[in-house]
RNA sequence: GUCCCCAUCGUCUAGCCUGGUCUAGGACACGAGCUUUUCAAGCUUGCGACACCGGUUCAAAUCCGGUUGGGGACGCCA
C-alpha cells in the first residue's frame, strides 16, 4: 500500500493541502504502507524555491514525514518519452499550429471509477474534449505527469481534494492508454471557508505558516484538521496523531464538504496549551517573547519566565496572545490600558497604597499565601474592602483591568518590582488631573 | 451553459451501509447559573437540526425517485 501527497511550489501549504497530506500520512501509518512526497514542480516561471522551502518545515512543523521525496522537474525525459510512445501509437497527435505540443487523443467511452468515500461515478469521456500531455515548451501538463508518476511510483491509493474529481475521468483513460492498472481512489471533501465558499485571504489565513506565527500549536491544528471530515467515535475532540493512526481509516471520512471554523480550533488550541506541560510551553512561548523583544536572546530569567507563563496558562487561546498577557512582567514601565487608568485614577488611593507598599516591603515571605494575609489586614486595618482596592492595584501593577489572581500576580512580579510600581503610581495619583 | 459531487443543530460531527433501541447523542459558539478580587478556566444548565416533495414499508434521519439549495470542474495552472 503506497500513498501520496503532490504539492505544487507555487504557492504556501494551506489548510486544505495540509488536511489532504494528513488523510494521506493517517492512511499510510495506519495501514502500514508508505507515505510518499512528489514535488509537482512542471510550472517552472511558478514554482519557487521560497514556496518549496515553506511546504517541507509546514509539513515537518505538523509532525507529518514522508519515506520518498521526488521532483517532477527531474523527470521530464520520462514524461516525454511516454509522450512520444503514445505519439507513435496514434493514441496522441502533434498541435497543428506547429508549437510542439502533444495532445491525446480522448476516447469516447464510458470511464468509471469506485470511489473509496463517493462509491460508483461515472464519465461521458465523450464530453471531454482532447488532452495536452506536453506542452509546446515540452514541460508536462498536469494529468499527465500525475499518472504517469503515480504509475511509475506504485501508489496504490490516491486521496485528494474533491475538486480532482472532475480530473478523474482524464486520468483512467491515460491508465488505460498507457496499460497501467487503476490505482483506488478516496475524493475527500473539501474545506470551506467562513462564507461558505473556497477558502481564502480574506476569509482568514490559509497559510499554514500563519498558524504557526500566530501562536497555534500544531498538535491542536493537526487535531483540528483531523476533525474536519472524520471522527474518531466515541464522541472524542480531543485526539493526538499517534491515537488517529490507531482508529483511521480513509474509508470512514465524510463526504460532505467541511466549513473552517476557527473558533473550534481556538478552543482546541487552548485545551493543548493547558495541558501540553509547563516544560514545553515555555519552550514553545521563548520564540514569541523574543519576538517581542521581552527576553533577550540568549539570557534570561527562565525560572521567572516559567511563573509568569503559569499564570497565564488558563487564559489564552494562541502563544501569540499569551505572550502579550506577558509583556507587564518583562517591561521596566507598565503601560496602562485606557480603562485601567480611568479606573486607577478615579479615587486617591495613595495613602492606602503608601501603607500597604510599606507592608510588602517588610515581608520576608514573599508567598502569595502571605501577601493574602498581609494584603486582608491592611484592607482591614484601613476600612477598606478588598475590591476597593485589588481592582486599582491591578491596574497600578500590570496596567490592566484583567488578568490573573491579584496575589499570585503579585507574587510572581516579585517584592522589589511590586514595591517600585506601586511607589510610581503613588507618584501618579499626587499628579493627576483633576 | 455542460458535467460532477454533496445535503442531520449557526459550525464540526455521531447515527445512515446492516430501517424499529432517535421524543436524534457529543463538541464549538451563544444564553443562564454556580464559583469569585477582575478576566479566564472549570462545573451545572438552556437554546438549537434529520432541506422539501413523493415512493417503498407495519415502521424511514436511515432505502428509492424528483425538486430545491450549496459546492466543484470545464487552462499548453496544479
Amino acid at each position: 500500500m503506497k500513498v501520496r501527497f503532490a504539492p505544487s511550489p507555487t504557492g504556501f501549504l494551506h489548510i486544505g493541502g495540509a488536511r489532504t497530506c494528513l488523510f494521506n500520512w493517517l492512511y499510510a501509518r495506519a495501514k502500514g504502507g508508505s507515505f510518499i512526497l512528489r514535488i509537482e514542480d512542471t510550472d517552472q516561471s511558478r514554482s519557487k524555491k521560497e514556496y518549496l522551502d515553506e511546504i517541507l518545515f509546514s509539513l515537518a512543523w505538523l509532525g507529518l514525514d514522508w519515506d520518498e521525496l521526488h521532483y517532477q522537474s527531474q523527470r521530464f525525459d520520462v514524461y516525454r518519452g511516454i509522450a512520444k510512445k503514445l505519439l507513435e501509437e496514434g493514441r496522441a497527435y502533434l498541435a497543428e499550429d506547429g508549437s510542439g505540443a502533444v495532445i491525446f487523443r480522448m476516447p469516447q467511452k464510458t470511464a468509471e471509477i469506485d470511489d473509496m468515500i463517493h462509491g460508483r461515478i461515472t464519465f461521458d469521456t465523450g464530453l471531454i474534449k482532447d488532452q495536452v500531455l506536453i506542452k509546446s515548451d515540452q514541460s508536462p501538463t498536469y494529468n499527465f505527469a500525475c499518472v504517469v508518476d503515480d504509475a511509475a511510483m506504485g501508489i496504490t491509493h490516491i486521496i485528494r481534494g474533491d475538486d480532482h474529481i472532475s480530473n478523474t475521468p482524464k486520468q483512467v483513460v491515460l491508465y488505460e492508454a498507457l496499460g497501467y492498472s487503476l490505482p483506488r481512489f478516496a475524493h475527500i471533501p473539501m474545506i470551506l471557508g467562513a462564507g461558505g465558499g473556497r477558502m481564502s485571504k480574506r476569509a482568514g489565513a490559509t497559510a499554514i505558516s500563519e498558524y504557526r506565527s500566530m501562536g497555534f500549536l500544531s498538535e491542536a491544528l493537526v487535531n483540528y484538521l483531523m476533525l474536519l471530515g472524520w471522527s474518531p467515535g466515541n464522541n472524542q475532540e480531543i485526539i493526538s496523531l499517534k491515537d488517529a493512526v490507531a482508529k483511521f481509516d480513509i474509508c470512514d471520512a465524510n463526504k460532505t464538504a467541511a466549513t473552517f471554523d476557527m473558533n473550534k480550533l481556538l478552543w482546541l488550541n487552548s485545551q493543548y496549551i493547558k495541558t501540553c506541560g509547563a516544560g514545553k510551553l515555555t519552550e514553545l512561548i521563548v520564540p514569541f517573547l523574543k519576538d517581542r523583544n521581552l527576553i533577550a536572546d540568549n539570557n534570561f530569567d527562565g525560572k521567572f519566565t516559567g511563573n509568569v507563563l503559569q499564570l497565564f496558562t488558563e487564559r489564552a487561546q494562541t502563544l501569540g496572545e499569551l505572550a502579550d498577557a506577558m509583556k507587564p512582567f518583562f517591561v521596566k514601565d507598565v503601560e496602562f490600558d485606557v480603562h485601567a487608568k480611568e479606573k486607577f485614577l478615579a479615587q486617591d488611593l495613595s495613602g492606602a497604597f503608601g501603607t500597604l507598599k510599606d507592608r510588602f516591603a517588610g515581608m520576608s515571605d514573599f508567598s502569595a499565601a502571605e501577601i493574602e494575609r498581609v494584603f486582608r489586614q491592611v484592607a482591614e486595618e484601613l476600612g477598606l474592602t478588598t475590591k476597593q482596592l485589588i481592582h486599582p492595584l491591578r491596574a497600578a501593577l500590570s496596567g490592566k483591568t484583567v488578568g490573573p489572581g491579584m496575589f499570585e500576580l503579585i507574587a510572581v512580579l516579585g517584592r522589589e518590582r511590586t514595591v517600585e510600581r506601586m511607589e510610581r503610581a503613588i507618584q501618579l495619583y499626587k499628579h493627576r488631573p483633576v
